[in-house]
RNA sequence: GGAGAGGUACCAAAGCGGCCAAAUGGGGCGGACUGUAAAUCCGCUGGUUUUACCUUCGGAGGUUCGAAUCCUCCCCUCUCCA
């Protein structure tokens, strides 16, 4: 078969801020019959809905989701709410805890209004996988198991890992990539999308693909996207995630706090079929701060348009680079109870939701804290009625009234 | 089933009868510095009505004036053997 100009432009474009691409050679035929006959390929992306948000690092994979999509091929976003109850343990040192069915068919209703922020979902397959898994028998998952084996489950990184190291690893946990494989027999995947984590669990896929008489999935990994503190994979858990429904305040502030070397890292995962202008400054190093600064307007208008970057910009100019206040301060209101006045720890304690007065005293006597923007350093400050502003740390500002 | 090792604060890891609210490192939170950062430096990091008291060292009991430390039972993890 000659290779049409078609395809070969649809395969560089697929290709494009991809890290590993099993398969292309036998993709590439595949692709040509889709073009040729109006057929358009099955691309497969799944997610566990182990937590309610998705985040920057979930947009990567997302993205070339919608290449895909694009090109005219059918996008097919899996919300893995079977796994999700299995728990998946990839990259983890410890088995991930599975989550209640309540909290993840809460989790799958937020993932797919979310997904929406990014794919055209009219034009998409949403699938969940309970749906054929609930479906199989005892039987069906021996069988299942059947076809792959214990070494070669310890092949994948994670559990030689622990299994050297003498950690747990529950029987469980190999259900995972087998079940993850098992999804693209009952999608009939033709492509399968992820992180560079799931390489292990992509290429399970393929095995039991070609086990249940299909033609293997083609494979795509793309970078990981390390996390706001600049050291671990952007997750929910470590808490170091820009939030796709975060506040344009917070996506612009915490885009603006990450280090400049991670900067250059999330333009260049970030940039395909989107930012490709960023990446010369990036890789030069020049003018980071005003690189930065595009990044962040970039990052807001994405999720939120364009007409919320303005104030998230102002924002953070008066509030971080100037330290002063904030024009928009939520208001707090508290009751004296009776008493003349209210102990400053208490009031801190309840106004900014602090575990304890304990918590409060250490923020005071680390001077952090301000009232009517002058610096109070003595804990046993009491306040009477009245009206008061207050700001713990840098970020954390409030109007509080005592009445 | 047998033998051994182990479970300490957010994590890792010391402590092995009182000086232990528990060393140290990481993380986190503050502060200083800065180009927003990073790096660096400093402080804090169980709770409370804070020179004291209360709750904490897998769980439940026990010994003792006193237990993270000793004993008993139980639960969990790892290794080797079967």
């Amino acid at each position: 078969m000659t290779a049409s100009p078609e395809v070969e432009r649809q395969l560089e474009r697929i290709r494009t801020g991809s890290v590993d691409f099993v398969g292309e050679d036998e993709l590439r035929p595949r692709l040509a019959k889709a073009i040729e006959e109006g057929r358009p390929l099955r691309v497969k992306l799944g997610m566990d809905p182990s937590a309610p948000d998705l985040h920057v690092g979930h947009t990567v994979t997302l993205e070339k989701l919608k290449i895909f999509q694009e090109l005219g091929h059918t996008p097919i976003f899996l919300v893995g709410d079977f796994t999700a109850r299995i728990g998946d343990p990839t990259g983890k040192n410890k088995a991930r805890p599975a989550l209640d069915e309540e909290q993840v068919k809460a989790n799958a209703v937020t993932y797919v209004e979310q997904v929406a922020r990014v794919l055209d979902v009219e034009r998409a397959e949403i699938r969940f996988n309970g749906e054929w898994m609930d479906a199989l028998s005892p039987t069906d998952i021996v069988k299942l198991c059947s076809h792959y084996t214990v070494a070669r489950m310890l092949e994948r990184d994670d559990f030689s890992k622990r299994y050297r190291e003498g950690l747990p690893i529950s029987v469980h946990e190999f259900l995972y990539p087998l079940v993850q494989a098992y999804d693209s027999v009952a999608l009939q995947a033709d492509v399968e999308l992820g992180g560079t984590d799931q390489l292990f669990n992509l290429l399970v896929g393929r095995e039991i693909q070609r086990d249940y008489g299909q033609a293997p999935q083609a494979v795509l990994t793309h970078p990981l996207l390390v996390g706001t503190d600049g050291k671990e994979k952007m997750s929910k858990s470590v808490g170091n995630t820009i939030g796709i429904t975060d506040a344009p305040e917070e996506i612009y502030g915490k885009t603006m706090s990450i280090s400049d070397k991670l900067m250059a890292d999330w333009v260049g995962a970030l940039s395909f079929g989107r930012w490709e202008d960023l990446l010369p400054q990036a890789r030069s190093g020049e003018d980071p701060l005003g690189l930065k600064k595009e990044l962040a307007r970039r990052m807001v208008a994405r999720f939120h348009g364009d007409d919320a970057v303005g104030s998230a910009e102002g924002h953070f100019q008066q509030v971080i680079q100037r330290g002063e206040t904030p024009d928009e301060v939520p208001e707090v209101e508290l009751a004296l109870g009776g008493e003349a006045n209210l102990g400053l720890l208490d009031v801190l304690r309840q106004t900014f939701g602090l575990a304890s007065n304990g918590e409060a005293r250490r923020l005071v006597s680390g001077g952090a804290v301000q009232v009517d923007e002058g610096r109070v350093d003595d804990p046993k400050l009491r306040l009477a009625a009245g009206e008061y502003l207050l700001r713990a740390g840098k970020r954390r500002f409030a109007r509080v009234s005592l009445k």
